[in-house]
DNA sequence: GTCAAACGGTTGTCTTGACAATTGTCGTCG
DNA sequence: CGACGACAATTGTCAAGACAACCGTTTGAC
């Protein structure tokens, strides 16, 4: 079979279905803000998981939280909970204590290098936010996340529920 | 340091920002639409990528295309072409030939087998975009496109622009 | 012509994510 | 008490993604 390389004789329709282009263009944003997110986190040999983590287990703190229950309150599932956390309580940015009572859970809590951690990078993340999505108007922006809920909606109760709320 | 296991005492804000609630939105709504995909596309042994790839070599059927210029087309910006190729080029659903008047280039064209595997998903496909985003309606969906390409007009000039339109 | 820079693609290497099986622990039922 | 199933977490393994260095090729300057 031979390859003709002259140019695209009649460009087809670039979508299937108006639901295929607005998936894809979800897909084409939110790796394209994504990309601001990681380069800030990389300054801070962190990955936006990692980040979260961080983040919900400040929004406990004092109390602590179980691996499992972290993984479910995470962003995007993640099966592979325990090596992340490892990676992060090498850097003492948390700590996990078995509990006595109940030899199978292990308890996670933020230490202080992680809040100190946190409000070092507090800061640039604000103005990562702002290069984000600061150019949306107040309302552009609630509508949006308005939208977003109602998209995940019929989908919260199979496989991904967000119990951050 | 003990770690206390008492329930949360006082439930801090949820998001630091409008702009980072609106994110981790999009983050988790595309992170819950991908699911669906997957599911599907692993039936056909496909990676959401692989499947957009022969979409747009179909798109430009009979043109092939080069492998630069594939990648940067596709949805979310991977260095890795070359590789992806490999798999889809094994299973010769695309075929490659260098040009003769200018080997450093490589052309990418879809075979026969790849517009079969296409129109043997596509009814899967439309049913399972149905599934993402069906529940709304014809404005909402528009609505949601339009405000995403909003999201990503400040950044298409920096590292994300989209060549697909 | 010859050399150097630019270009297109490929390969190596390391980290990260995905899926499955395993370990250790607890509850419970006989 | 002892065995079994359920549960929380970990580990193993393999495929994908990220980043950088590396060919082969072409172009252009001199």
């Amino acid at each position: 079979m031979a390859i003709s390389s002259v140019p695209p004789p009649s460009r087809k329709p670039r979508f299937d279905s108006p639901e295929q282009e607005a998936f894809l263009n979800l897909w084409r944003t939110y790796d394209c803000l994504k990309a601001l997110e990681e380069e800030l986190f990389a300054r801070f040999q962190l990955s936006a998981q990692q980040y979260n983590a961080l983040r919900l287990l400040r929004s406990v703190y004092p109390a602590s939280i179980q691996t499992l229950a972290l993984g479910k309150l995470l962003i995007s599932r993640s099966p592979d909970t325990t090596r992340m956390l490892d990676r992060l309580e090498q850097r003492q940015l948390i700590i996990r204590e078995r509990r006595i009572e109940n030899r199978r859970v292990v308890e996670v809590a933020i230490t202080k290098q992680g809040h100190d951690l946190l409000d070092e990078m507090a800061s640039d993340v604000q103005a990562m936010h702002e290069r984000q999505l600061g150019h949306l108007n107040r309302t552009d922006q609630q509508e949006l996340t308005a939208l977003l809920k109602r998209v995940r909606e019929p989908h919260e109760d199979a496989s991904c529920g967000w119990l951050d709320e």
